[in-house]
DNA sequence: CGCATTTGACCAGCGC
DNA sequence: GCGCTGGTCAAATGCG
């Protein structure tokens, strides 16, 4: 119950993911790019109560493993919402809720409900600004968008 | 009826 | 070798 884990307010100076790898593939950028316009979609769709329903800022960031083995693209982003179901325009099924250290806030598990889409979507609270959530999608969509 | 959602338990990887 | 975290899967339930 009581909180007996210390918590070191030192090593967690990061905010947020940083890029680890200075490998950058244009391919997996242009992909970035040619996304289905989360941020208007989310606008139209989920504004009702929105302050300011603009991305603030994004990372992208590749999880490259370098040894000849399957890479993963992880882009995160950083999205002013108060609310952590941002319609993107995919269906996604949430598969599993787990609690991280550094944040008091559960970290959400959600994957493409589509049949062939191996892409997860994570998402998570800021600690330092629960206005701020976290949106981690890893992988690539094998279908198109609703919108 | 179908599907999405929820919680718990389990497993794996890594660190010390 | 053990511990810990993170991540995933599974089953059950509720709702549309």
């Amino acid at each position: 119950m009581s909180d007996t884990n210390s918590r070191p307010s030192d090593s967690n100076d990061r905010h947020y993911y940083a890029i680890e790898q200075p490998n950058f593939e244009l391919s997996e950028f242009l992909m970035f790019e040619g996304w289905p316009e989360e941020d208007d979609a989310y606008n139209a769709s989920v504004g009702p109560v929105d302050q300011n329903p603009v991305n603030q800022a994004n990372e992208v960031v590749l999880g490259d493993d370098g040894s000849g083995r399957e890479r993963r693209e992880r882009v995160a982003f950083k999205t002013i919402s108060e609310v952590e179901i941002l319609d993107d325009g995919f269906k996604w099924r949430k598969y599993g809720k787990k609690m991280v250290k550094n944040s008091p806030n559960p970290r959400n598990y959600y994957r493409c409900s589509v049949d062939g889409c191996p892409v997860k979507k994570r998402v998570e609270r800021d600690k330092d600004d629960p206005k701020y959530v976290i949106t981690t999608y890893e992988g690539v969509h094998n279908h198109q968008s609703s919108f």
